[in-house]
DNA sequence: AGGGGTTCCTGGAAAAGTTTTAAATTGTTG
DNA sequence: CAACAATTTAAAACTTTTCCAGGAACCCCT
């Protein structure tokens, strides 16, 4: 089922605006909302900052994009498998590392609560150091 | 070691503001930089916003206190072993759930990163509803 | 295909909520 | 008591949400 298909089988409609912040989270890497609309401002003239969170959100609730709050600001990344997210103290970047959290979430889920999402934020060093644009 | 002693081990002063948010923190929980301010201000006529968030920031890094970012807001509880904060979109409520995280923490390390902090947030459900204000 | 109508979405400005900063004052430690 | 760190107050910064009028997307119909 591609993108288009599952906004329309949520009774969303498919704006010009949500398929621009799609196109931007699927080539991979960790956005902030004005990030995403830094990069949508030079393709989508007049897109406000406003419809990019809008968007976001409504994304997010489809399900078809993540996010996760660190560093004081909400990131968000294009749905994939439950990973962590591990922000590199030394260059500011930030990583998915792919871990197993089926364990956890099991052993969540049998103290008698349903977990719908998982956001593990993982600070570490990673050897790189410098600062990176695109996270 | 108790708290008055490892802030003066880090070279830090103690003061009457830093150890009140201890007090706050130590009888479990989770806060926000403004609830402690609130609770803090029935006792502490004076103390400012500002200087609450600067005693967490320094506690925070002298490792006395733990933090997390979920729902828009930092959140602060006293330091305790890596667990999950669970928080139940039913109730609004956050609690601690005991998870075994060193199996996540050295999947992770073995990869090349260095862990330094791991902040495991999960939405779930967990039967309850209604508003607590003590999280 | 094309048009009409309904509903939902967008854009712009302003507000809200959280956190940080600046500069002067006060307090803690040796 | 001197040196230096921390607190206070106010304002600003930063991210995100809200409001609503105008516009666009979708559905149905021909």
């Amino acid at each position: 089922m591609d993108l288009v298909e599952e906004l329309r089988n949520r009774g969303l409609k498919v704006t010009p605006q949500r398929m621009a912040v799609l196109r931007v989270l699927s080539e991979g890497g960790h956005y902030t909302g004005e990030q995403i609309y830094e990069t949508l401002k030079k393709t989508e003239p007049g897109i406000s900052l406003s419809t990019v969170y809008n968007a976001l959100e409504t994304l997010r609730e489809a399900r078809l994009i993540n996010s996760f709050e660190a560093r004081g600001a909400t990131w968000y990344e294009f749905r994939k498998e439950p990973h962590a997210n591990v922000i590199c103290v030394d260059s500011d970047e930030i990583l998915d590392v792919d871990v197993d959290l089926s364990n956890l979430t099991s052993s969540i889920n049998s103290k008698g609560i349903k977990v719908k999402g998982v956001n593990l934020v993982v600070y570490g060093e990673c050897g790189k150091s410098g600062e990176s644009f695109h996270q």
